[in-house]
DNA sequence: GGAGGTCAGATTTTGGTCCG
DNA sequence: CGGACCAAAATCTGACCTCC
């Protein structure tokens, strides 16, 4: 199972569009939270068990149930497709696999489970680290955002502050996942891949 | 339940000012 | 003059809400 979705590249054409959303505004990288969830995660226990248990007992330690069902949302979507992924993971997780290593796997099934992470990554800032360029400006991020938005290519017309919102949201998520580096003014980061990190991820690719 | 929108606290940046 | 320090302004970002 999951092996499909190997097959689609870059196909961008008209039938099958993979419709960007703005869920990353709510969800950036999350990664103490995911940490948190992994934790927590019970492996003998199905998917909607431990998201049950989780909610009960509120190991987000959230205000407001709106917030956990947003994370929750997000989990689900990146880690929680593929039952193997996150036993994978809660293994990883468990057995203190080094910090930076766990950051790239996770942001690997991040971009994964989410197309305009993932492109905003292939065609926004490796054409820019091709040309030497490091610096990112926000705005950039927007024009494209904008361009995207034209060709109808997201879920619905947003409008100039969700555009404004998502180009913050991405960038902040590939800081968190150490794509980037910067608060304000972002930075490509210094590629940097642990062995650890890559063998999973080639492992995974693998199967 | 998912998507877009808004709000407010936290964090950064910036612009002065003062001191050695 | 250069650096340290401080406060205001700008921006970011997690949280929450409403609508479909």
């Amino acid at each position: 199972m999951a092996v499909q979705k190997a097959t689609k590249k870059k196909g961008v054409s008209a039938s099958a569009p993979p419709p960007y959303t703005s869920k990353i505004i709510k969800a950036s990288a999350l990664l103490d939270d995911t940490k948190t969830l992994l934790s927590h995660w019970d492996v003998t226990a199905t998917v909607p068990e431990n998201l049950d248990r989780i909610r009960r007992e509120n190991v987000f330690a959230k205000a407001s149930r709106s917030r956990v069902e947003d994370i929750l949302a997000v989990f689900r979507q990146r880690y929680l497709v593929e039952a193997d992924v996150v036993k994978a993971l809660v293994v990883l997780v468990k057995n203190r696999f080094p910090a930076a290593s766990l950051d790239r796997v996770l942001y690997f099934h991040a971009a994964r489970a989410d197309a305009l992470l993932h492109d905003a990554v292939t065609e926004i800032l490796m054409p820019r680290q091709a040309q030497g360029i490091t610096d990112i400006e926000p705005v950039a991020v927007q024009r494209v955002l904008a361009k995207w938005v034209e060709k109808g290519l997201t879920t619905t017309a947003w409008s100039e502050n969700t555009t404004v919102r998502v180009a913050q949201g991405l960038l902040s998520t590939l800081r968190d996942f150490g794509v980037l580096q910067g608060a304000v003014n972002k930075r490509i980061a210094p590629a940097y891949m642990p062995v650890t990190a890559f063998a999973y991820i080639a492992f995974y690719l693998k199967q």
